[in-house]
DNA sequence: TTGAAAATCACTCGAAAGTATGAGCCCAAA
DNA sequence: TTTGGGCTCATACTTTCGAGTGATTTTCAA
């Protein structure tokens, strides 16, 4: 998009540095009549100037020269933070039951409420209450929310 | 876009540029008296000529397109990278693009569809082709699925 | 130049998710 | 025994997701 508009932005710039350019020799006509002795001068003057620009226009409209990627892959040794601890503090801390941990707990598996609901063996209206219930106290509007705060918050793996 | 096309684009638009401007000197006769009928056509003509001149010059001596070099640098790391690492290889392996990875992202953030479409200057219908061809390419069926499996492919920090 | 992949957007429709409200049950603490 | 919190479930309703399909435009590389 911003292609098309900085060409031409410069086709723009061109004309109006075109126009600057005549309207200049125009009033130089006026002051020192300079089309009486050296038109050759003059001509080749503007030749210079507009191969000059043709220039600096070829090579702005040039491709991007080249470029150097360099990737850098990162091998990193992982240390394993295990055993998920529930860490009742914080749970307690954020007012949040074990239900509702256990819910927020497979909600962060990616399954879906009538899956935590067959898992568990309640309802789905259920699962739908207790999320809900989790979403405010954590202060969230949605699942994928609470997951990324919990997580944060160290109340999930 | 094509190179070639732009560029005659690009000259039929400093025609069409250079005819107006043309026309407007003829305007500013009537203000400023100027006489002289041919002058501005000649200059014109030289313009094109050499800006012609120029652009065939600068294409001529431009040197071939430089190709692009990669290098691969390891970096070894004691702990997981919190800078978030879009880890081309493994993308590559998913055949996951730069732009679904970046609704991806998002996705991981909690963000809604709206709020990513919002976030990345796209229409909401945007983000659900990008995010209905990430669920496939992870082989899931829901965004919480995708984003605990991005973790685990260490796609996601 | 040309073709493939990527990115963009639209429209429909059914499935989930989420909101709001009310209610019954159990159990422990006041 | 009254009260309150946790757990359960329900109905009704709105919003968001996601699938499926089709289409156009950009980008990029062969």
């Amino acid at each position: 998009m911003s292609n098309i508009f900085s060409k031409n932005k410069l086709v723009i710039l061109y004309g109006a540095a075109l126009a600057g350019i005549l309207f200049l020799l125009k009033w130089l006509e006026f002051r020192f009549v300079i089309m009486d002795h050296s038109f050759e001068v003059y001509i080749g003057a503007i030749a210079l100037i507009f191969t000059s620009l043709g220039i600096w226009l070829a090579l702005k409209l040039t491709r991007p020269k080249k470029e150097t990627i360099i990737i850098e892959k990162e091998v990193f040794i992982t240390k394993p933070p295990e055993g998920f601890v529930p860490d009742d503090i914080s749970l307690m801390k954020w007012g949040i039951s074990k239900r509702e941990w256990e819910v927020l707990s497979l909600m962060s598996e990616g399954l879906s409420n009538q899956e935590i609901a067959d898992r568990l063996f309640v309802s789905l209206n259920t699962i739908k209450t207790h999320s809900s219930n989790l979403f405010e106290k954590l202060d969230v509007k949605r699942r994928t929310q609470a997951i990324e705060k919990a997580k944060r918050l160290r109340l999930l793996a």
